[in-house]
DNA sequence: CCGTGGTTCAAACGTTCGTTTTAATCATAT
DNA sequence: ATATGATTAAAACGAACGTTTGAACCACGG
């Protein structure tokens, strides 16, 4: 009958089971019966509110990535608005991208670290539907955020930037994602108490002079490349 | 009969196979049925020759991790015999650290980039037996990079370096994994003619300078902590 | 009160999974 | 050539997977 009434909690409850689990086994690795069962509700509510564990895997990211879409770009739009033109500072920039994400891990109404962590793992899941639906949910905020740093450091090359971008998402990404995946590489504990608000603080303050080191590192010498290694014009822009 | 003497090249070709699976669509996602049907050997020939799906994957890691541990050891052990004693310089530590691992992609040989791909990828592999083996495979290794970085930056607390070396391996996981993983999130093509030797050149020249700047960040600043906060401005060429 | 539509439920669907079995085939040493 | 042990082959195993079915259940407007 209704459409968007206030539903018992069954749709949440399964939400926030597929959130854990798939933060924890995986995708391919959890299954529909994991799931039904962690949430308490039968196996076909699944289907029933959702349509296909696809689709399960698609809305749980699509609640939590709403609210960050919207606050990374307002970020921006902030920084922007006070910098009237002027190119903004790149650790401004990456405060507005990575520091926003990193607290999403202080607010357990925003997920959490649990969040935090299964989008760290899930980035780097091979299935191809998920990358897909990647691609279309962060396009937007990427490619701002890519301008931005292009107008920030306008002597770097841009696809020097593109890269550091890329090297930045995964050094956070798995930061975020493994602090026990690489817990066992590191054997050591690093300490942070995993769970609680103040994990995510101690995360930033460590993570983002990391991210703004590398970013303004020096750019790379090639051996004795071809005619390349221009100063300002690479690569397209959609 | 024999134990260890050539065979014919089913086993080669099992590994092979499912290097190339198990990288483009991890471990649960590629299926027994995939991986023998890619090596055109009989189903029942990985049961057989390896024991079990685990085994596998164990052995695809084996046979590339010798030769990467051995390759890495040497280097430090190199690099500690000509230092006479002396602390070793950050860049040449992530040189042999780092520099091994990346030149594994110019040797198709080695398992090239696809070896290199899968093994980013699979460091984020949520399965239990997973992490485990890794543990047990990188121990000695890393052990011995940490008490070399530990000398080398006597004035930096070890649990930041640690966190360093983490968010690192981090970068770099995601930039040889996710060549194309990220490529949808950046919506750029990232040129890097995928495969060949180039590749895994281009990508040392533009990682490490990227890492070396993480490195050598300042420390950061924790709301009311101790004293520190020495380094000074980074920015330096290696 | 009954009926209606959203929701839950137990049960089963067909498929695919990793693994095992049993027999056939191959290579080699005596 | 024949015996022997290593390898391959085809077929089947039971279990688990995602999904579907059809009846029961519940709340509520008439």
């Amino acid at each position: 009958m209704n459409e968007n009434k206030t539903l018992p909690d069954t749709r949440e409850r399964i939400l926030d089971a597929a959130e854990r689990l798939f933060m924890e086994s995986g995708y391919e690795g959890t299954s529909m019966r994991m799931i039904t069962g962690e949430a308490e509700v039968n196996l076909a509510a699944v289907n029933y509110h959702f349509g296909s564990k696809e689709a399960l895997l698609r809305e749980v990211f699509r609640r939590r990535l709403a609210w960050l879409n919207r606050e990374r770009l307002a970020a921006l739009d902030e920084l922007e608005g006070k910098a009237a033109g002027e190119p903004l500072k790149p650790s401004a920039i990456l405060e507005a991208f990575f520091g926003t994400l990193l607290r999403m891990g202080t607010d357990e109404a925003l997920g959490g670290m649990t969040f935090l962590r299964l989008l760290g793992r899930t980035l780097t899941e091979p299935a191809d539907f998920i990358r897909t639906f990647f691609a279309g949910e962060y396009a937007e905020v990427i490619e701002r955020f890519k301008r931005a740093l292009f107008r920030s450091l306008p002597e770097v090359p841009q696809e020097e930037i593109i890269w550091r971008f890329h090297l930045m998402l995964g050094a956070v990404s798995y930061a975020i994602a493994g602090t026990d995946a690489l817990q066992v590489v590191t054997g050591c504990e690093l300490d942070l108490d995993n769970e609680g608000p103040n994990a995510a603080k101690q995360l930033a303050a460590r993570v983002m002079p990391f991210l703004l080191g590398g970013l303004r590192a020096p750019l790379p010498q090639f051996p004795a490349f071809e005619e390349q290694q221009n100063q300002s014009e690479p690569i397209k822009a959609a």
